[in-house]
DNA sequence: TGCTCATATATACAAGTGTATAATAAATGC
DNA sequence: GCATTTATTATACACTTGTATATATGAGCA
């Protein structure tokens, strides 16, 4: 079981380099990506898919999956920056999409909790992946929530000086509100869609309780660090 | 790869039934959740354990295993109720040194990051295990997450009512409480303690927007709270 | 035509897995 | 003693895994 892999397969593989001498490439990431995707389901989560099985599915042969990615954890990674930024785009639509404070709330988690059900996994892989497999791994998926935290941040600072209010904490309100409803969109992909209406509706709750506290005057106590 | 297993063994091996003739068993179920206890770290999760890995560990032969649990996910299972179980014990006993409202929060914090670090991994457990691996395990860790909400809900209530105000909607009060607190630790297993220090500011800060929201009459304006 | 590349596959191997089957070990009751 | 019953181990098998090594394929260029 050594670790170290054929040094001028692994060099060449991710320099696309020019056009020279050379059999041009008939195998590209997507079609490994999408392989991956169709293997990911309820009950297997990125970390427990194996190499031979992505070749096999892509129907390529094992070793050429080396020429893409450096393995299986690459891949994840690669999965994971594709999902989070394809999952900010249809966020960030969906929020211009409204003007006022209030219905960003319901409809960000309206268009979460449609997310769910689409065929491509993106958001699966976000939420369910969340805190397995390698460091690597983790911080791959905890730098995609940044990112979701960050424009949300701008956002609330933006909504609630129009509203006239002020947000007291906007970094962590914002971080509050997103993880919150990654922890209940966890929650809602084992459910059926009874269930999820009524998650949905306590999702909202929730953070219409963290966006009250977080406009409250009465934070003196609490923003003071200590 | 058949999938059922040697009958006679598996009906006997969960049924002690009253000492009849035979050898006396020597091996119990606590020896191999100890074993699997002492493989979990920071990249493993339960779900990454092989049998045979923990039978080695346990020093017993591999299929001795089946004698104790079905399979490995039945052990995660067991292990996950007993993180739960030990882990409530635990935040009860924090809970109930102190009275009122906003140390509550703040002891359960620190209670919470300080078995970050204990050396049963119990923690751990919930955290990171959280969502993967089959269904069955996803419900077990579902349902220690509602037993603590469950706990919480009743001190909510009571302890609003003793400072005379109350709590708008308990169950989503607690269970967002709940899991903002195990999303933030769950982050907090990849970092350093002064990282950690940061993060358990933040958290009570969270935790207080979701109090003072939980305790305001309507959505628009506060009440006090001390 | 060859040479030299980049790319993809074939073959092979050591290691690990779950588990079926059979054997061994220790306790009981006769 | 012996048979019986339970607990544990030993052995074996078919299968999967990652990857090292070697080979084949096809393109550009001399």
């Amino acid at each position: 079981m050594t670790s170290t892999i054929n040094a001028t397969a692994a060099v060449s593989a991710f320099a696309p380099a020019t056009r020279g001498p050379g059999r041009r490439p008939e195998i590209d990431r997507e079609r490994i990506v999408q392989a991956a995707l169709k293997l990911l389901g309820p009950d297997r989560s990125v970390a427990t898919l194996s190499l031979r099985e992505i070749a096999r599915e892509a129907g390529i042969a094992p070793n050429s999956f080396y020429r893409h990615f450096h393995n299986v954890d690459a891949l994840a990674v690669a999965l994971i920056e594709r999902a989070g930024r394809s999952l900010r785009v249809i966020i960030g639509a969906a929020r211009q999409r409204v003007g006022r404070e209030r219905s960003v709330i319901q409809s960000s988690v309206d268009v979460f909790l449609e997310q769910l059900d689409a065929e491509d996994k993106f958001l699966h892989i976000l939420l369910r992946e969340g805190y397995v497999g390698s460091r690597e791994f983790r911080q791959a998926v905890e730098r995609q929530l940044c990112f979701f935290e960050e424009e949300l941040k701008t956002d609330l600072i933006r909504l609630s000086a129009m509203a006239g209010g002020r947000v007291m904490r906007p970094e962590a309100t914002a971080r509050a509100l997103t993880r919150l409803v990654f922890a209940m969109g966890t929650r809602a992909l084992d459910m059926g869609p009874n269930e999820r209406r009524d998650l949905a509706e306590e999702t909202v709750c929730m953070l219409r309780m963290i966006m009250v506290g977080a406009l409250a005057e009465t934070g003196a106590k609490t923003e003071r660090r200590q």
